[in-house]
DNA sequence: AGCTATTGATAAGC
DNA sequence: TGCTTATCAATAGCT
């Protein structure tokens, strides 16, 4: 329908091929609209043309999300369910990690150990020794860089009680008294010596040295 | 196009309707397979005829789903993406979870501590600390019960070995020799004594009393 | 379902 | 894109 018949293919000049997208789509657009009114019809079109415009139909008195469902009624067809799948398949993915994280972290925390074998409880021991250890080397870290710096002891007293005070943890700790401690203890700190206060003895120590 | 023009409008009579919808059916699809071809465009295409009759057309390397998400793309409408909504929010929510236990689970091993301040240092301790204190009491747990049993030590040496090998720790260490470690160091091995091999004095120690 | 006169769509050109 | 026009294609009405 044109000058000279034309074969139904690809039109490999793309300018042309846009041309006739537009005219085309023009036409197939006005025979939907024509059907869907002389035959009582509910009919939804869309076109992307290989440029990417867009273009659709859908008759009055319908939507897309109707068409739709009544495409599913029809066909039986789960359109969307085939994404619905593969999001639940990911929820159940992501939550299986997080109960092993959820699990081991409670274990590094010495919380439901109890169902542990003895086998079980040593690799946990290792790795708790090795972050106390690692945790220890960079506390030892900072105290080391604080004397060279010889940055007042004063400042990060009052920071280091303000944040005790916070976390509602002993009080009144010198970082002077601190770092006597840890001179004293330093050639093993990193297997026997905690930095922090949750020992009784180092505690006491602490308040009778003031 | 025809024996003389119609209006566009319902026809009424069913029959005529029916014979209407049938051959311009045919039609329209034919129209939406040409442009698909000829301007390398994808097409959709669903038509419901009065009667309930569905007929439909897809383009090739195309689907009905593909198709639509190429629709919510381009219009930003949602279709479906109300129901899948909650699931992405979950997805996202849990992936959350999942991030932040991954960096708590790092920190507990040591790892990635070097960005971590001072204050932020001592609650890891201190977790770690009342972790190992708990595996630890864990472990001296079924020391003794194994003492009350009176089973004997050396299965569960055999036991303990097998697992070592597997586990490229050292061998060779007698559950009795440890016991006897153990029961010098009672009083404070919670926060002390490492029950695993990770220290190099307590092996010396063990090899020393065989 | 076929047939065909007739209208409708559109390829090519501007 | 829009308009024009020569042609081919779709189809209304009939059988």
């Amino acid at each position: 329908m044109g000058r000279g018949r034309i074969e139904i293919k690809r039109i490999e000049n793309s300018t042309n091929r846009q041309v006739t997208f537009s005219k085309r789509k023009t036409g197939i657009i006005k025979k939907a609209r024509e059907i869907s009114v002389l035959c009582d019809a509910q009919v939804y079109l869309v076109v992307f043309s290989s440029s990417g415009k867009m273009a659709e139909f859908c008759s009055d008195n319908t939507t897309l999300s109707s068409m739709l469902e009544q495409y599913q009624r029809h066909t039986g067809n789960r359109i969307w369910e085939a994404k619905h799948e593969s999001l639940d398949a990911e929820i159940e993915r992501i939550k299986k990690e997080n109960d092993s994280m959820q699990i081991e972290l409670r274990r590094l925390r010495g919380e439901d150990i109890a169902p542990l074998s003895p086998f079980e409880l040593i690799p946990l021991e290792e790795t708790l020794q090795r972050g106390l250890t690692s945790v220890r080397e960079k506390q030892m870290e900072y105290l080391r860089k604080l004397k060279k710096t010889g940055k007042s002891f004063e400042d990060e007293n009052k920071k280091l009680n303000l944040f005790l005070q916070q976390n509602e943890l002993p009080k009144n700790v010198d970082m002077r008294e601190l770092d006597q401690e840890y001179r004293q203890e330093e050639k093993d700190y990193s297997v026997q010596m905690p930095f922090s206060f949750c020992g009784q003895p180092i505690q006491r120590n602490l308040e009778e040295s003031k």
